[in-house]
This record gives structure tokens, C-alpha cells and sequence, in this order.
DNA sequence: CCGCCTGAGTTCATTCATTGAACCTGTCGT
DNA sequence: ACGACAGGTTCAATGAATGAACTCAGGCGG
């Protein structure tokens, strides 16, 4: 991002955080990959993001560590693209951040839900569980769309979406007959 | 910021937060506010930033109920910026940005700490205070400085901020013999 | 009353980033 | 041999950010 060699900004971690996050799409894609999506082309379908743009965001999370590329087949050879340790530790601010637009944010319904997969109850705003009063793990996070949730049906990822998902378990995605026309 | 019109982001409230907080340096804007930044010039001279992005910023932060305009004196007719109830409460998700790369990124110090004023205790990821259990609300938080931080002895902004502060009280700035250059 | 100062912007040319479309590359199935 | 496919790169056009200069209204000192 390079927001400049001032002292004042180098030296505060938000805008160290935001220099690794805080471009534009970087976060969604983040929260895509929270989704269970790992491949080039299902960020590609599920954001509508530039193919030059997609590039250049994985490669500066990867760089960052916040993603890391595993090999899922050999020949030809390809690529997913998993958070690290580093980067599910962001949840808190992608739920903080969900939650803030629900909560105070004019005509913004709550198309998902963030449940606790053990009892069911919906996360409080600092991602901890109500029932048990703990901080539920990003991988113990049950994705679950709502009521209102409406989907566009020409897209894989987001009719894969529609089923009720652990948050950081790959996405199950029905690739027959898409093209991607960008 | 205008992620196109797409369906799965227009739903998502992550994607709405970031169409209003997600621009380059609305975010440092928003931090700057909770450290009792108040005035176009303290802004300007301790982000760096350039006037025209500034003034667009804080206007789309005052349209979206972020930042409201309060007179401060009348003649002059001068306004300073300040948090609504919607502005504090992104405080979870400043906190978590700043944990997450102090925690996660290489080479981040933390140059400030975030304190229980009551108890003194620094807070955790989730804004929790450790011995009082309890998350902290913004207005009890004290801003300290560590050791570490190496302010801009030019930047009256900077130097403010050496004073251990509570979040959301305005600053007290000395601005004798200050020259704003840009 | 005059000229200068201050805070809070606006204007504008230059530079930089994003966009969308087209193209490229290696491999596979047929 | 041929097309499809995943995962990119290239490139022209557009839009946003930058930094410097300018504006404007209201004090203030002499």
C-alpha cells in the first residue's frame, strides 16, 4: 500500500496491519478463504475481482504470510492458496468488522450467521460464544445463511455457499458448465 | 469505494463495513479519532495525508454516521470531528487489527499499549481486561507510550501523544510555531 | 483601514492503481 | 491433433491519490 515513510505511521501497528490488509479486496479476499475457498478461480467467480488484481493480492498475502500455497495436484501442476496460522488470526477483526456493518451500519441485513458448531449459538461481537462464554476458534465457526440470503444462481461458489459450513473447511464447488467470461 | 454491484458482496456485511471504512486512510482517520484527534489540521499534520483525500475522507465518514461535526466556536465559525456511537463502536475492530499485527507480522513493536484505566492491566485481543475479566469500553482505555516510540519532535500531533491519554478525550496540542508545508 | 495570519478547505496537473479485455502457457482428455 | 482448462500476464483506458498552489472568510496588530 505504502502509505509513506512517515514515523508516526511506520511505528503504529494498525497501520502496519493495514499496509498487509488494507488494500482494496485484500480483506475480502481473506474472508473468502475464511469460506472455504482456495483456488485462483473461485476467488475470481465469487468476488468478480480483476484476474491482474487477484494476482497481485495473493502473491502480497502470501508474502505477508497471511496465505500460504499448498500443492493439490502434481501435473499439471497446481496450487491452493490456505490461510497460515498468521491469518486465521484475523478473524476477530473480519467478525468485528461483520458484525460492526450489522449493527450499525443503515439497511445492512445479516445474510449469514456465525454459530458455535458445538451448541448452535450465534457469536457475540468479540466472536465469543454466549452458551459457553468462551472465544470460539475460527475453525469451530458454523457458516450459515439466513432468510433473505439471495444468492446468484450462475455462481458455483455461491451456491456452495448455501449449505451450512465450518468456516476454513475447503468448499465443495460444482465446477461443471461455468465459464468465466472475464 | 464501489466494489461494483455485485450480489455476494452487496449481502455480505463485511463487504458494506469495507465500502465504508475500507478506502485508503479512513482507517487511520478512525484511529486518529479515538487517540482525541478532533481538527482537520491535527489530522493533517500527523497522518501526513494529503488535504483533498482528508476532506473527502471525513466527509464520507460524516455522511456515514462515523464522524459527526461539532461547532467548537463561532467566530470563526470552525467545526471538529468526533465519534458518534457508530464511530466508538469500531474500537473492537482497531484493537484487533493492532493486536493482529503486533502479534503476527515480523519486525511490528508495539509502541503503544492499550490500558485498563481502572485497573491498569493491558487489554486483550478481544479488548478484554485480564484481571477485571470484563471487555473494556473505549472511553476506559489509556493510551501509553512505550519505550520505543520515537515521535517527530517537529509533529506537535506526535508530541501530544507522549502523554499517557484516554481514548476519546481530546488531545491537548500546542500548536505555536507550527508551519503545516503541504 | 490595511495588510497579514489562520483554519479549512478547493483546484489542478502529475503520478499511480484499478479495470476489463485479450492473450499466453503447460497439461490433459479424446 | 485439437480444444478445454487453470492460472496466470499484458496492455490501453479509466479513476483515484498526490503535492503544490490557490481561495475564502474571519480575526488581529498597528
Amino acid at each position: 500500500m505504502g502509505l509513506g515513510k512517515d514515523y508516526a505511521q511506520q511505528q503504529c501497528s494498525i497501520a502496519r496491519a493495514l499496509e498487509v490488509v488494507g488494500e482494496r479486496w485484500t480483506l475480502l479476499v481473506v474472508r473468502d478463504a475464511f469460506y472455504g475457498i482456495r483456488r485462483y478461480k473461485d476467488f475470481l467467480v465469487h468476488l468478480g475481482i480483476p484476474r491482474a488484481v487477484l494476482a497481485s493480492r495473493l502473491q502480497s498475502l502470501e508474502q505477508a504470510g497471511v496465505l500460504e500455497k499448498q500443492r493439490y495436484q502434481q501435473s499439471p501442476p497446481r496450487d491452493e492458496y490456505v490461510l497460515t496460522e498468521a491469518g486465521i488470526a484475523l478473524w476477530p477483526t473480519l467478525l468485528s468488522l461483520g458484525k460492526w456493518a450489522s449493527g450499525h451500519l443503515e439497511g445492512v441485513d445479516t445474510p449469514r450467521s456465525f454459530l458455535h458448531v458445538a451448541c448452535g449459538s450465534e457469536l457475540g461481537a468479540y466472536g465469543q460464544c454466549p452458551a459457553c462464554g468462551d472465544v470460539v476458534p475460527a475453525g469451530d465457526v458454523l457458516l450459515t445463511p439466513r432468510a433473505g440470503l439471495d444468492p446468484d444462481p450462475e455462481n458455483p461458489v455461491s451456491r456452495a455457499l448455501l449449505t451450512p459450513h465450518r468456516l476454513l473447511t475447503p468448499l465443495e464447488i460444482d465446477h461443471t458448465s461455468v465459464r468465466v467470461q472475464q
